[in-house]
DNA sequence: GAATTTTTGATGTACGTAAATCAAAAATCC
DNA sequence: GGATTTTTGATTTACGTACATCAAAAATTC
């Protein structure tokens, strides 16, 4: 049998009161007696369950989540996981509260912090937005003692505790390395569409692309970025052009979301087959592209993954607690072909 | 606040007693009551609170887990994985038990299964070997009633109640894929590495990364299978006479374990930068090799998550509760230099 | 050494569920 | 309609921890 508080008690020959003042460091013990609970602590080797304490703190979590609306397939998967992790909250003792923004606007989403900030949470998980007045949003539920953990697009220069994302750089890195090398002997210049180039994450994947596409295919050609604002419609008015401007291009990196469009335009013009793309999440429709053939590589990130990690570390933060920062590290997963899960995400 | 006990009870106008007799299914409730009280469960959206509940039957599932002995560093993780699990016995209520066979040993492994039923566990996880006297131990526990986890390698003519591993064939094919597409131009043959034919992992390997190559990089020669038992030693010695009788050879897949042997061989040989090399499993020392250039990717599966599911499909199928098949599913993961976890895996 | 403050002990209740016991009520059988 | 069986109720204890209260003991101050 694992050891019990009342085992502590008996081995340091104190009474169960002392015990608790101790394992809950609350005043009113002598550091002599203290040393005397811990050492029996440690020589038992007690772990406090988990499970009996939550039930006698009833306790729960109230959590903010901020994510921007908008036509695109990730952020609706992500807002998807977020209620699968509501549906679960009565076992993980959370209340979990979405509010939805507009995507790219920098005011709304500080208004939206100080809303959350007025239900007064346990932690806030936010889809950030790289401007000076979200910095101060976040650090002012920080002075408030919230915890506060960045979601899929980090926030540097802020307070935040954790960021539950992917280095995006190293995205950028790796869609460079497989485009380098699937486009062997190829000619021709390569194109990149982003979303918008204010948002930290897209700046980082062009930042990774361009070093490792220099590394792996030097000398190629990029064409300068186009920005589709992560909207199908636009992705696919732009890609049509560049594939009109271009005769010649060998190959897309798609580093935003969107990517409908990317694929319609495509497949319209026929070009699926000669243009090497490589595009970010896995979609329904980005599935169905790849096991096609029109899209060669497939970056993701695991939304689901992200959230159940923003969760964990909102708690922990929220209890006092650290966070184990190699278990929490979200990774770069690559799709082709033959590698897909079988359900669709 | 969620509904308790207490508040179906008083719903359904029925005693605590009566309400404890139908979320447990026992006997002596008519029909009608059983049916008032259901309603007032879905009524008032109860879920049972499992701390608590847990916590008041004090249950812990005694789990074997029967792992290989031999020199390779991917089983040495996995059983590495295995005492990871069985620290966090205490909070997971797990007792587990590990027993260590020779590999590549049917007959050992099918004792080693009978010793773990003496021990009436709640579930046994093994690392399955493709033979008659593996399935029929295998299907003496489950007609014991002892819920058994295949863990890497499956055993599909067996009871067993679910395969925690990845899809070699999938996996083969990924590979192929990869390999097909990073020769691109490049002329002369590709040799694969194997550990053994005997094991189902490899065989199915080895099918999927053919098929793979014949659409990716059609009539590129493929050279015949050769067999390194896994063992680096061995491995080295094949890849050296490989790489001697094949000036010209474009790519090497290492479908098995013993890689150090493979990538000494190639670098000591000066191969290292002109001949494509894809290996499986993330150790140390293919990290090291893929960030260094001597091998281009390497396909994994994460043991940890392995294990931890085992952990959880024996759990639940102990309590006789379903799992979601496609949450248990492993992934196939690629790495490239650029995507690698930041810890040494 | 008396008064004061600090530390410790003893004890009880609560959290939500499991499981057991015994008595009471209701249904069924003949 | 009485005997028997089945169903239901009432109540208690337990799991391991948190937290509060009040009394007792020890240490500290002057």
């Amino acid at each position: 049998m694992r050891p019990t508080v009342h085992d502590i008690a008996a081995k340091a020959g104190v009474s169960l009161a002392t015990v608790d003042r101790v394992l809950n460091n609350r005043p009113g013990v002598r550091g002599v007696t203290r040393d005397k609970v811990e050492r029996a602590i440690e020589a038992l080797g007690y772990v406090r369950d988990v499970a009996a304490a939550n039930l006698a703190k009833s306790r729960i979590y109230p959590l903010v989540f901020i994510l921007p609306e908008g036509d695109n397939t990730f952020m609706r998967g992500l807002a998807a996981e977020v209620e699968a992790a509501k549906a679960r909250s009565a076992v993980e003792r959370t209340a979990i509260t979405v509010l939805s923004v507009p995507a790219f606007d920098a005011p709304a989403l500080a208004q939206a912090l100080e809303e959350a900030r007025g239900l007064d949470p346990a932690g806030v998980a936010v889809v950030a937005i790289d401007a000076t007045e979200v910095v101060r949003a976040v650090d002012r539920l920080r002075e408030d003692g919230i915890a506060v953990v960045t979601l899929v697009s980090d926030l540097p220069g802020s307070s935040r505790d954790h960021f539950a994302g992917v280095d995006n750089v190293a995205a950028g890195r790796t869609a460079g390395t497989l485009m380098g090398r699937f486009l062997g002997g190829r000619e021709g210049p390569v194109a990149v569409v982003a979303g918008s180039m204010l948002v930290r994450d897209h700046r980082d994947r062009l930042e990774g692309f361009g070093a490792a596409m220099a590394e792996s295919a030097p000398g190629r050609r990029l064409l300068p970025v186009v920005e589709g604002q992560d909207d199908p419609g636009e992705v696919d008015r732009l890609v049509s052009n560049l594939l009109a401007d271009h005769p010649d291009l060998a190959g897309i990196y798609s580093l935003g979301a969107g990517n409908r469009g990317l694929i319609a335009a495509l497949e319209r013009t026929g070009r699926d087959k000669t243009v090497c793309a490589i595009a970010h999440e896995l979609t329904p429709h980005s599935r169905t592209a790849l096991l096609s053939g029109t899209l060669d590589a497939l970056l993701n990130q695991d939304a689901g993954h992200e959230v159940r990690s923003a969760i964990r570390v909102l708690k922990a933060r929220a209890d006092g607690l650290a966070v184990i920062g190699a278990q929490e590290r979200i990774r770069i997963e690559i799709f082709l072909k033959d590698n897909l899960p079988v359900d669709p995400a």
